[in-house]
DNA sequence: AAACACCCCTGCGGGC
DNA sequence: TGCCCGCAGGGGTGTT
């Protein structure tokens, strides 16, 4: 479900409702995510949440000496902060009980998120430590892009969701990120030009960006903490479009596979 | 090293 | 109406 904009949606939803309030208990109602739930997480208890930060699809909560954790989402991950009294419902997975009668719920059905709880630097946990750099920010260049495709024989396509090189874009991006840069998602990483680079990166924060600002993408179950869902979904030109005429030529939609996962494109715009 | 197939899990929509 | 199939925005593992 998340990409980059749903999980930074998610994580500015939080930061009023969470920081500053100590996490009075720790309830794991089924540990199995992608990985086992730790009953360390139980050290938050009695802890002050101090920081709320995100880094790819993963949102870091450091507590004032409770140690941190951080949490994923996964595909169809929801977090939401509503009143303690309130009934749980199906594929409720965990929660944290706060100081002011609310509680942070943890729903996920199909289970592919996690939740880790260190107490050590949370950047330096496995799942971290060997990510790429932020798209949203100057690391993220065209010298940086072009540097790092060149030596890839994979397609375009994957390659942009390679979190090894870049974190953040997923299905959905890649294949609006593409059509926005006119590029083929068939095309090999270092057929892209160092002009197509900084096509790339431009369209990768402008979308993002805007996706953002717009609570993210809604396709089947995504929604912000609030329960709104993102709105994004109108932006979206190619993705899921398969068959319909193409906004800027007319021409069919394409649909194929590409690593096992659906890709959206235009044959004819798309080069 | 890098590319690929397959796996984790539940729910939903489409076709019959 | 119900059953079966394929598919879904994530990542990890094991194989070549």
């Amino acid at each position: 479900m998340p990409e980059l904009p749903e999980v930074e949606v998610t994580k500015r939803g939080l930061t009023p409702l969470l920081l500053g309030r100590t996490v009075n208990q720790v309830n794991i109602y089924n540990p199995n995510l992608r990985y086992k739930i730790s009953e360390s997480l139980k050290n938050i208890q009695g802890h002050k949440i101090v920081k709320i930060s995100r880094r790819a699809k993963y949102i870091i909560v450091e507590t004032d000496g409770g140690g941190d954790f951080v949490i994923h989402l996964g595909m169809t991950g929801h977090l939401k902060v509503i009143a303690a009294s309130s009934r749980l419902v199906k594929h409720d997975h965990y929660e944290m009980i706060l100081d002011n009668d609310t509680v942070l719920r943890y729903n996920d059905p199909r289970r592919f998120g996690a939740i880790i709880w260190t107490d050590k630097s949370p950047l330096e946990l496995t799942v971290l430590r060997k990510l790429g750099v932020e798209p949203l920010t100057d690391d993220f260049n065209e010298q940086f892009l072009y540097s790092k495709l060149q030596t890839k024989k994979s397609n375009i396509k994957q390659t942009l969701m390679n979190n090894e090189i870049v974190v953040g874009i997923g299905n959905i991006y890649a294949s609006e990120i593409l059509f926005s840069c006119r590029i083929s998602p068939l095309r090999t990483a270092s057929s892209v030009t160092f002009e197509e680079c900084k096509s790339l990166v431009k369209e990768v924060k402008s979308i993002l960006t805007n996706s953002i600002a717009q609570g993210g993408t809604t396709i089947r179950d995504f929604s912000q903490v609030d329960g709104k869902p993102g709105y994004f979904v109108q932006n979206l030109l190619v993705y899921g479009k398969d068959g319909k005429p193409c906004p800027c030529c007319g021409e069919s939609i394409q649909h194929m596979v590409q690593g096992q996962r659906s890709t959206y494109y235009c044959k004819n715009c798309q080069k």
